[in-house]
DNA sequence: AAGCGAACCTGGCTGC
DNA sequence: TGCAGCCAGGTTCGCT
């Protein structure tokens, strides 16, 4: 489920929640998502006050008043549910609800005040870790995180010079945390649908031969900002609505223009080209073969 | 060293 | 209705 609109708009959900509160009590139901939960997690966690709730490309992060971060990455199915305080309804089904613990529900956080934020992840690849705050850019899985696409430094010539070299397909490179951190399948596709740029090119050639960036490059930097804010957007006016932070893509699935849509007409104008799936490093690409060179 | 494929795990959907 | 097979938004490991 989660690339970094989605995790965006989990953070902007959760934050209101969790955000000046202290956590009262976490029950951790596993020993292990896809990494064991590190020593003494709920103890950790217990009496501490979540001061902040940040994110770092796919990556959640909690700031305590312990001087710790809580790192929470959600994986492919990771989602959060709010609870709120059962005394806020009088439906005797809701409180009856919101005292059920379903499948897959690893984590609740029981927050001061009578919120309950409960981690929920069927396969199981989420994880999350405890480190020193002023250790965080040394963690593991932060260390080696390139550049936020919707940061400032992101354009055509980066790209290329991130690039260059790189016999690799487009589609791999952008795919690269490393290079570029927070894109996924989805909205990898979707860059490069609306770039006019196929995921088979070799993602060197974003460099001309002189060493200046093709002119598509900028195109593909713009695309990418673009889909992801958009992305964000349409996320933020969902929570808006229902109060939720479960990240489901309902909200911008019908946006898509490339992703999920083989056999369909593509929609760049005066294209009259077929979106095609084809297999990548083990993962569907979904792209126009007239319009994406 | 870059660049693949496999592995991790469960559930949902398709087709026989 | 049952069941096998394929697919899924991510990351990490191990082998060329």
């Amino acid at each position: 489920m989660p690339e970094l609109p989605e995790v965006e708009t989990v953070r902007r959900g959760l934050a209101p929640i969790m955000e000046g509160r202290r956590l009262i009590r976490v029950e951790q139901r596993r020993p292990d998502l896809r990494f064991p939960f590190p020593a003494r997690f709920t103890e950790r966690l217990e009496g501490q006050t979540l001061i902040a709730l940040g994110r770092r490309a796919k990556y959640l992060v909690a700031d305590l008043s312990s001087g710790e971060a809580l790192i929470m990455h959600l994986g492919m199915s990771g989602r959060f549910t709010i609870i709120e305080d059962g005394q806020s309804t009088l439906q005797g089904e809701f409180v009856h609800q919101a005292g059920r613990i379903a499948a897959h529900d690893h984590v609740v956080f029981h927050l001061e005040g009578g919120a309950r934020v409960i981690y929920n992840d069927a396969r199981r690849f989420g994880f999350m870790d405890l480190v020193p705050r002023d250790a965080l850019a040394e963690n593991r899985h932060i260390k080696g995180l390139g550049i936020e696409p919707l940061g400032n430094e992101l354009d055509g010539a980066l790209l290329a010079s991130l690039f260059a070299g790189k016999k690799t397909p487009l589609k791999a490179a952008l795919l690269d945390q490393s290079l570029i951190a927070g894109l996924g399948n989805i909205y990898v596709c979707e860059a490069l649908h609306r770039a006019g740029l196929s995921p088979q090119r070799a993602a060197g050639k974003l460099s001309l031969k002189s060493g200046k960036p093709h002119p598509k490059a900028d195109l593909l930097a713009t695309a990418i900002r673009d889909v992801l804010s958009e992305a964000v957007e349409a996320g933020g006016s969902t929570l808006r609505d229902y109060a939720q932070a479960d990240g489901s893509l309902g909200y911008f699935q019908h946006a898509f223009r490339a992703y999920d849509r083989e056999g369909e007409a593509c929609s760049n104008p005066g294209c009259t080209g077929t979106i095609r799936r084809i297999v990548q490093s083990g993962r569907s690409t979904f792209y126009c073969a007239s319009c994406q060179k």
